[in-house]
DNA sequence: GACGCGTGGCT
DNA sequence: TAGCCAAGCGT
């Protein structure tokens, strides 16, 4: 039987190559008994569901920056967190993040839980981030297991099973590596592990402190696993929305309902998106077709989004949303696809 | 367990 | 280019 790679290995290797990222502290700070601030892990977790570091960093430290605590997000009006959110995608997050700082604010004294049973009652949070946060905050004894760590305990074990079918399994492979002390640092030295070094693509297996016991390295497989169920392919959806500009420059906007796509954000009005759409426009006006569309993609359709346009006077009466003064208006409070609908209509 | 849910970068 | 992928959760 090989042996099974050290904790130890990894954290050492931690300790030389930890990433430098706003929402950590550093292992030596970490080690000389500073604590991070349960805040600011949560809330980096919840920015990093399905969301590359890259992309959560000006994010981080734009909310961090405006609601310094928990308390702060809390007392927040909703348009304002769905605004500052803009962009970053998967809004059913925001709505829940704002849940969760009222529920801990209001049941919790402003105070995070510190165990996986009771952060996992909280809105947003599910089995890996109650993970996280109790080892990253608390140094819990918990095991993470997202597609970082799925991948390094594919390769270790050189198990082909397919996700998420392994992903029980993956779990126990996970616990067993999983040390009592550090483990805090140990949680984010294998998701850094993953996300550096045994990466989906070109893993630099030699520069990795656990190759020596990774049975996909002896066996030649790391770049094939994990394996994964297969996916269905996306299907292309219709759509129309209407840009209405007042002559004062005033936007027609509406928000969307809080459940379903870009639920709770703000939006151009028009049509539902799928074969053929052809609503009725939100005002009585000359409307103007542009000769591009909008094209985006979800997680799971391409979108090809007619745009119309028209200029309207200033006592005319919307059927259908409201008029957004030219100071309250910002481009970047949009969704992206929305924001591709008015950078085309404010082109053209 | 399967599906709905964003976005941008990489290959 | 078109698909793959990223510190998943809620239903």
């Amino acid at each position: 039987m090989r042996d099974l790679p050290k904790a130890s290995d990894l954290l050492d290797w931690y300790d030389r190559h930890a990433r430098d990222l706003p929402w950590r502290v550093p292992p030596a700070a970490r080690l000389a008994g500073v604590a991070p601030d349960p805040y600011r892990v949560w809330m980096s977790e919840i920015m990093l569901q399905q969301t590359t570091v890259v992309a959560v960093k000006s994010y981080f430290e734009a909310f961090t920056a405006r609601w310094p605590t928990v308390i702060d997000l809390a007392n927040a009006a909703d348009e304002d967190v769905m605004a500052a959110w803009a962009g970053l995608g998967y809004y059913a997050r925001a709505r829940n993040l704002l849940k969760c700082a009222r529920v801990v604010t209001s049941d919790f004294d402003g105070t995070f839980p510190n165990d996986h049973d009771t952060l996992l009652t909280l809105p947003g949070i599910g089995p890996y981030t109650a993970a996280a946060i109790a080892s990253i905050a608390f140094d819990q004894p918990e095991t993470v297991l997202d597609g970082n760590v799925e991948r390094v305990m594919a390769r270790i074990f050189d198990d082909h099973t397919p996700l998420p079918k392994a992903k029980p399994v993956f779990h126990d492979y996970a616990a067993q590596l999983t040390p009592e002390l550090r483990t805090g640092d140990y949680a984010q030295a294998v998701m850094d592990l993953g996300a550096t070094i045994c990466t989906p693509k070109n893993p630099a297996c030699g520069l990795c402190p656990w190759r020596g016991s990774c049975a996909a390295w002896t066996a030649g497989t790391a770049a094939e696993l994990p394996k994964k169920a297969q996916k269905k392919r996306k299907p292309t959806r219709f759509g129309i929305a209407y840009l209405a500009r007042r002559v004062d420059g005033a936007w027609l906007l509406e928000r969307r309902p809080d459940k379903g796509l870009l639920g709770g954000m703000l939006g151009w009005p028009g049509s539902d998106w799928n074969e053929a759409p052809s609503p009725a426009p939100p005002i009585r006006a000359e409307w103007k077709e542009l000769n591009a569309e909008a094209r985006h993609t979800f997680t799971h359709f391409h979108l090809r989004l007619k745009v119309l346009t028209a200029l309207v006077p200033m006592d005319r009466k919307p059927d259908q949303g409201m008029f957004v003064e030219p100071g309250e208006f910002n481009r970047d409070d949009l969704p992206t696809v929305m924001r591709k609908a008015y950078d085309l209509a404010s082109k053209g």
